[in-house]
DNA sequence: CCCGTTATGTGTCCACGTTTACAGAGCGGC
DNA sequence: GCCGCTCTGTAAACGTGGACACATAACGGG
C-alpha cells in the first residue's frame, strides 16, 4: 500500500509542510459534549425531511473529532463516504506532484463535503485538513446510495448545489486566468465576508484566515498577498490582525475589485 | 434595455473582437435536411428514457441553426432555457468587464449546456458563440422544471454530470493556478485528443482547434500558445496544419505535463 | 514572564508570460 | 491566379508575481 500516493502524503504531512501551518503540539482528544443525534439540523441538503427522517438519518452517521492539522481524508485513506462538517472548519485543497497546494473552499460548519460526484465517481486528488479541531460526521457510500439519491427531494437539492459550486468555479477561474492579484484579492475578501459567520454580538464579523490560507484560496503566494493586503490596510479599507480581517470600506473593496488600472 | 451588458456586447461583437476569430461573410441559412425529431438521440442525459418518452420530448425541442460567429445566447438574451447541440461546435465563454475571454468549453455534438443549475439559478456571465455553423435544439425552461427535474431517473444524470464538470474545473483551476504553460499545454492537448471525434475513417484523429481557440482555453495568449506548440513540433511530439494539430507521440506529451523542470 | 512557535513585513532578483508590433504562410473567393 | 483574410511565427520591452532570505511582531504555553 505504499504507492506513489503515500509518498506525496508523506511530503505533504512532513515536517516542512510548505502548503501548511504547521501543527502544534497534539493534546487529548474529546468527543464534545453535543448530542450526537444533531448532525443534520443546519444542513440545507437535508431541510425537506422530516423531523422522522433525520433522527434515522443522523443515527448512520456516527460523529468524529479531528485534531487541528489531522487529515479528513486523502488518496491513502480513499473518499467512500459523504462528511457533514458539525463545528470547526476544514479545507479543502489540491496537490501537485512538486508538492504546491491550491485550496478549493475553506468550510464553516453545516458543510456537507466528500464523495460528492454521487455514483460511482471519485474526487480525484482531494485532501481535507481541519484549520480547527472539529467534529465531523461520515456517511457511507452505501447509505448515500440507497437513501440519498434514491430521494428526489435530496436529489435535486444535490443538483442545485453542484450547480451552484460549478458557477463558483468559473468565476474563480476567470479570475485566476484574467485579474491581477490585486483585484482578486479585493473580490474574495468580499466573498469570504459574506461567507463569515457573524459575531455572536451583531458587530463582531471578521474573516478569520491567515494571510497564508488566503494566499491558498487565491493561488498565490503568501508573500503576494500579504503585500496586497497591507496596500488595501494602508487605504484603510481593511483593518487587519493577526488571522483576522475586517472589512472597514466595502464600496472601496467593490471598486479595487474590478479597476484593473489603464 | 441598453444596460450594462450590452455595452459589454457590443464590445464583444464588435469588428476588433479581440476574444474571437472574426465573422465570415454572412450566406444564406438553411436548416439541415435532417430529422427534426432526433434531438436527444445521442444525448446520454435521456439515456433511461423510453423511445416513446424520447420522441414526446422531442417535440418539445425546436431546432434551430446558428451561423458561424452567432451568440447562441448572452446577456442580452438571456438563457431562459436549456440547448442540446446536434451538429456543429459552440464555444462557452466568459468576459471581464475589460473585454478579455476565457473559454470555459468548446462542445461537440451531443452536448447539453444552457441553464444548468436548475431551479432558479442563472448562467452568469457566460456567452456562447457557435465556432461553426450548427443546429441547436431548445427547451423551454418551464418543460427542464416539468419534465426533467421531477424525473430521478434525469435527476440522477444530471447530478452525474454536474459532478463530473466539478471535477474537471478543480483539476483546471489548479492547473492554471500552479503549473507552468508548457505543462499545461500538453495536459490539454492530451483531453482534446481524446474527446476528439475519431476520423470517419479510422485514422485520421486530429484536433480541429486553431491557436487562438486553444489559447482561450488554456487562458493564455495567442503568442504564448503558439510558441508551446512551436516547442512540441520542433520535437515531433505533435504536427501542426492550420488549424488542425494531430499527435505523434503521446507518451512525450504525458511526460511533459508533469515535468516541471528544476 | 519568558521563550518557542506562528504570523506578518520587506526587500531583492529574475523568470514566465503579456504586450505590442510585424512578417510570412495557407485557404477561399472572385 | 490573384487578392484578402485568417492563421501562424518571431522578437523586443515590459511587468507581475514567484523564489528566497531574513527581520519583526503577536500569541500562547510553560
Amino acid at each position: 500500500m505504499s504507492d506513489k500516493w503515500d509518498e506525496g502524503l508523506d511530503a505533504a504531512i512532513g515536517a516542512p509542510r510548505p502548503w501548511s501551518p504547521g501543527q502544534r503540539e497534539p493534546y487529548p482528544l474529546t468527543v464534545g459534549p453535543d448530542d450526537p443525534f444533531n448532525c443534520l439540523n443546519e444542513v440545507d441538503l437535508f431541510a425537506d425531511l422530516s423531523a422522522e427522517e433525520m433522527r434515522a438519518m443522523d443515527m448512520m452517521a456516527p460523529a468524529r473529532m479531528f485534531r487541528r492539522g489531522e487529515l479528513v481524508f486523502s488518496q491513502s485513506q480513499p473518499v467512500t463516504a459523504l462528511f457533514i462538517l458539525k463545528s470547526g472548519r476544514v479545507r479543502i485543497f489540491r496537490l501537485t506532484e512538486d508538492g504546491k497546494a491550491l485550496t478549493m473552499a475553506i468550510l464553516e460548519p453545516g458543510a456537507v463535503f466528500g464523495e460528492m460526484l454521487l455514483g460511482g465517481q471519485r474526487m480525484y486528488d482531494n485532501y481535507a485538513e481541519a484549520i480547527e479541531d472539529a467534529a465531523i460526521c461520515q456517511l457511507g457510500v452505501e447509505d448515500v446510495e440507497r437513501y440519498l439519491i434514491s430521494d428526489p427531494r435530496i436529489a435535486i437539492r444535490i443538483s442545485r448545489l453542484l450547480g451552484e459550486q460549478v458557477a463558483r468555479m468559473e468565476e474563480r477561474l476567470t479570475d485566476l486566468a484574467l485579474r491581477p492579484l490585486l483585484a482578486r484579492t479585493a473580490s474574495l475578501l468580499i466573498s469570504l465576508d459574506a461567507a463569515a459567520p457573524s459575531g455572536r454580538f451583531g458587530q463582531g464579523k471578521a474573516i478569520r484566515l491567515t494571510h497564508e490560507q488566503i494566499a491558498g484560496l487565491l493561488g498565490a503566494t503568501r508573500e503576494a498577498t500579504s503585500k496586497a493586503l497591507a496596500d488595501f490596510a494602508v487605504k484603510g479599507i481593511i483593518r487587519q490582525g493577526r488571522g483576522r480581517i475586517t472589512i472597514q470600506n466595502a464600496a472601496a473593496l467593490s471598486s479595487a475589485a474590478v479597476s484593473s488600472g489603464p
